[in-house]
RNA sequence: CGCGGGAUAGAGCAGUCUGGUAGCUCGCCGGGCUCAUAACCCGGAGGUCGUCGGUUCAAAUCCUUCUCCCGCAACCA
């Protein structure tokens, strides 16, 4: 069985994760059931970031240790992961004794092959922050004085002792590699952006430990550094598969190279520089792509706790159930562009999408079947031209899904779906089973009719598994059958003929707008 | 001239590579139907495709001018 793995951005363990952190693992989970369901031996891989100075502040704050307030944000993290449905293989942390440890390894390997050195790190720092600042974070006053981005207050130049990874040694390399992999860096406008910002201009060294803070992976041969984030962070999509400098386990060598690193737009450099230079320093491939995922933002802009607009998933969940949320996200995100969240906009898509296509199709049909013919679906083949399009828009939704998912259009897929609900709506109509229930002659033909439709319904919840996993297994118990298989919506009548359909239940109820408005 | 993306009906988008009746979802107006969650189906109104100019028999689509919007601009997770 061929291997696929996925894995997400590790988030940071420094709070509880808005709507646009959860919307990347509810993106990775539907690629990943997607690919299960194709019949890939699929590895997901999720997790928490859990070292720095942020953190280690913030826990002071609060009076307990850095490894108490992970815990806990972690553990939030995870909560709310599964409250979305995702089905993770493994959740990482980086506070993982073994990833230390092979980072310890990996530092040193690189140290010894002289990839890392000792320099100096020149900043500016905030004295009354003890924080550290870039050339370009500092911002300048009206006197044109260099003064703390956060609290306004001068900052003073400083210099730490720093190791270095040797980024400018591999440039040719790395550039040779993503314009000889065009798929590589997805959406390919962020392939320029990285090329032509960074990469050709020349790479500066990184910046790979500090001495300020300890709340790190300590470099072992020198206690007074901690490996600082990049080397840390990245290297859990090969440390948790088993990889070492020893060259890594039987794991390691069945699932690396992954398939995907499903990350945000924010974070493409890092994943798309630093990550394969530090692959090729380790002499390992690279990853076979990388995708940068637009965001989920506000209508008044980007998330952010100043502005007071931040939204959970979970309060979400609460109030409009699992499924709608991760429709909204999977279906209201573009491919490349931004999507903007609204819980109004969130309302319209539950009812006019999830109740009114999709919800009232599947009642109304079960209804029918129990009204007409006491629940008995049965083929007769009392066949009308008007059926063909119905079947031909049945049995070419796999190859229309699959080829969007192939190219991650996620949204994409959910609208094929939704193509194939709507004419059966439609089809309702143009076969008026009202009418044919009142002619006895016309009956065989009234249960064909209603055998299509509930066969159209049943391979719509085949695919809707992957995108909204609770609701595709309420389908398919209220038209009882087991048949979820890809495989078996190749041709059309895979539904077992003379099966009893169940009692129809609301898949989505209607939400009132006319006095719900909070 | 830093790099890149974008501007198409009231809203959100597709179409632009490979010129040839401007399309989808929502909203609005009208009609149909009654199996169904005031749901479903059909029809209609509404666009000089950001701007100036050019190429062409023909431009949303190719070339050019300008305007506006948005990312990125290196150690922030």
């Amino acid at each position: 069985m061929e291997k696929y793995y996925i894995s997400t951005a590790i988030a940071y363990a420094s709070g509880k994760p808005h709507i646009g952190n959860t919307y990347e693992i509810v993106l990775a989970d539907a690629i990943a059931r997607n690919k299960r369901l194709e019949g890939y031996d699929v590895y997901l891989q999720t997790g928490t970031d859990e070292h720095g100075e942020k953190i280690q502040n913030k826990a002071r704050d609060k009076g307990i240790t850095p490894q108490q307030y992970v815990d806990e944000a972690a553990a939030e993290i995870k909560r709310i992961w599964d409250l979305m449905n995702t089905t993770y293989d493994r959740f990482v942390r980086t506070t993982d004794e073994e990833h230390e440890k092979i980072v310890q390894h990996i530092f040193k390997k690189m140290y010894e092959q002289d990839d890392i050195y000792l320099d100096k790190y020149e900043g500016w720092y905030c004295v009354p922050d003890e924080s550290f600042w870039t050339e370009t974070q500092v911002v300048e006053n009206e006197d044109g004085v260099k003064v703390c981005p956060d609290c306004g207050r001068p900052v003073e130049k400083k210099s730490e002792e720093s190791y270095f990874f040797r980024l400018s040694k591999y440039q040719k390399q790395l550039e040779d590699y993503i314009e000889s992999h065009p798929d590589f860096i997805q959406p390919e406008s962020r392939k320029n952006e990285m090329l032509n910002n960074f990469i050709k201009p020349g790479l500066q060294d990184l910046c790979v430990s500090r001495t300020a803070f300890d709340w790190g992976i300590p470099v072992d041969f020198d206690p007074k550094h901690v490996v600082y984030v990049w080397l840390d962070a990245l290297t859990n999509y090969i440390t948790f598969l088993g990889y070492d400098v020893d060259g890594g386990n039987e794991n390691f060598k069945k699932f690396w190279p992954a398939d995907l690193h499903l990350i945000g737009k924010d974070i493409i450099r890092f994943h798309t520089i630093y990550w394969p230079c530090f692959l090729f320093s380790l002499g390992i491939e690279l990853p076979k792509k990388v995708f940068g995922h637009p965001w989920l933002i506000m209508a008044d802009g980007k998330m952010s706790k100043s502005v007071g607009n931040v939204v959970y998933a979970d309060d979400l969940v609460d109030k409009y159930g699992v499924d709608a949320v991760r429709y909204y996200f999977l279906h209201e995100i573009p491919f490349a562009n931004d999507g903007v969240f609204t819980e109004d906009l969130l309302v319209e898509r539950i009812n006019g999408d999830l109740a009114n296509i999709l919800g009232n199709l599947v009642n109304r049909t079960i209804s029918m079947s129990n009204k007409y013919f006491d629940g008995v679906v049965e083929q007769t083949n009392v066949t009308d031209t008007m059926d063909q399009n119905l079947k031909d828009l049945v049995t070419s939704l796999g190859d229309k899904v699959a080829k969007h998912m192939d190219e991650l259009k996620v949204a994409d897929a959910i609208d094929d779906v939704f193509e194939v609900l709507r004419a059966s709506n439609k089809y309702i109509d143009e076969t008026t089973p009202w009418i044919l229930a009142k002619d006895e002659t016309k009956q065989d033909r009234l249960k064909e009719v209603l055998y299509n439709l509930i066969e159209s319904i049943r391979v719509c919840a085949v695919y809707l598994q992957a995108f909204l996993p609770d609701t595709a297994e309420k389908i398919f118990n209220q038209i009882n059958t087991d048949l979820k298989s890809y495989d078996s919506t190749k041709t059309f009548g895979g539904y077992v003929s003379g099966t009893k359909v169940n009692t129809p239940e609301i898949l989505f109820a209607r939400i009132d707008t006319t006095k719900d408005n909070n």
